[in-house]
DNA sequence: CAATAACTGTGTACGTCATACACTATAAGT
DNA sequence: ACTTATAGTGTATGACGTACACAGTTATTG
């Protein structure tokens, strides 16, 4: 049997209660509150294990009885920063999917700190993989068999992150400032600039004929939807075929 | 006119050339080479200015007259971590993005590292848009529009992206040790352990019924297949639609 | 009721890291 | 020969993560 590893174990309340000492004065969810405001308020930069402590009104030290380190923290961070998933009140599978998807990215527009840490994280934490099994339950009435279905929702998921990626890299997301580039605008005037166009023939093309000038469509629905459509479409395209001829993948 | 970032310029060689002083003993690309060997060796986190400099035989001070500070190191390896683009040899649309990003996953899983950067850098440097270049290119013959085009790759740049990190997290990747879960299958068992079928009804039941079990097959590219085609597939719907009828989009 | 054991939060200390600043050495232009 | 821009160095600083020993607190045990 595997063991938990000790944060995942505290992320699912499956500690066991301490029968002695004084009453704690923090818990898990109180520091990974602390710590997400500060993300907010300053990005993930400003979330020192200091600064939570800080606001906790507790030495620094404190926090090492809740979380093994700081890893730990953001790891915890990553699921607890994550409402919960869009209900699925009588949607067919596509239009509850599309949902789920746009909140997905909405999330992450809303907190672009978390894409510095989901890009390496499993998801174990009860919010993500409250996601995950709503989404897999939107696709159990279609014939799809678990894996697809699990890939399914990877794909998607893939999709969501990298958009938000781009619109928050963009910075048509709201924030600039930090390390350089911002705002679709500049982004595109830059590459223009550099683009050699013998090296880079078709993308010189698109950035001279204005692709990026107007994109801060990115944020509008329009390009999102499209790229999610795409990805439905070819879902429906495979329920299609397995439910016509019903056979065993692969 | 937006002025370059001082590192994507440099990354672009548009740096004035020093008509004075002593000859410069490094340049970038030595620089993030040696970053790179780093990161290979020892994760992100062996990455510190001062082993940058050790290794080449330089105070650690010196990198700081080829980048501003570490996080524009970090950009420029981004980038220059990647190789050139797979040729589109004559192939279809449909099979070169096929390959493309089955490359880019590749690439991904192979310096796992850059899924830490990547996340939240926009491709900027010359390896990254050669990337992008290539696979809009593939896309040259289509009757999709620039936007079309766009989102399109950004669709499959999100799924190679996803499913890298997800067999880099499950720790199928081969490396484990770090911050606890290490395979797809003990993966499955704390999921499984942990999982309340009330809460979570649809994802326990697939944990019981040994979906993560079988699944080292994550590297195996039987799951990513899936996952691309259904993308693929989506693509080649629409491309359909608008040879079928050619008209103006939305 | 006293003694013990388990637990919480603190204070201090250390090593690492990114980076600012002042300096020396070097080579090109005058 | 002299000036001047540049390259790399040495030293210093402040922030940060975290190890460790301790003091205070509470439930359990005798």
């Amino acid at each position: 049997m595997a063991q938990l590893p000790p944060v995942v174990a505290r992320m699912w309340g499956r500690e066991p209660v301490p029968r002695r000492g004084p009453r704690p004065r923090l818990d898990l969810a109180a520091i990974t509150a602390a710590a997400i405001e500060i993300a907010d308020a300053e990005g993930l930069a400003g979330v020192s294990m200091s600064a939570v402590a800080t606001r906790l009104g507790v030495a620094p030290m404190a926090l090492y009885r809740y979380v093994g380190n700081k890893d730990d923290l953001l790891i915890v961070m990553a699921d607890s920063a994550v409402p919960p998933p869009p209900d699925p009140g009588g949607l067919t599978w596509r239009d509850y999917l599309a949902a789920w998807t746009r909140a997905n990215r909405d999330i992450l527009l809303a907190r672009p700190w978390l894409l510095s840490i989901q890009g390496d994280t499993p998801p174990a934490g009860p919010q993500r993989l409250r996601w995950l099994d709503r989404a897999l339950q939107a696709l159990g009435e279609t014939p799809l068999d678990d894996g697809e279905k699990f890939n399914t929702v990877t794909a998607l998921t893939g999709y969501a992150l990298t958009s938000a990626t781009l619109v928050h890299a963009t910075g048509a997301g709201g924030r600039e400032g930090e390390a350089g580039i911002a705002g679709a605008a500049e982004y595109g005037e830059i590459l223009a600039e550099v683009l050699d166009p013998q090296a880079y023939p078709t993308l010189s093309a698109m950035m001279s004929s204005g692709l990026l000038g107007r994109s801060e469509d990115w944020v509008e629905d329009a390009d999102f939807t499209f790229g999610l459509d795409l990805l439905l479409d070819g879902v429906e395209a495979l329920i299609r075929r397995r439910t016509r001829r019903r056979h065993d993948r692969k």
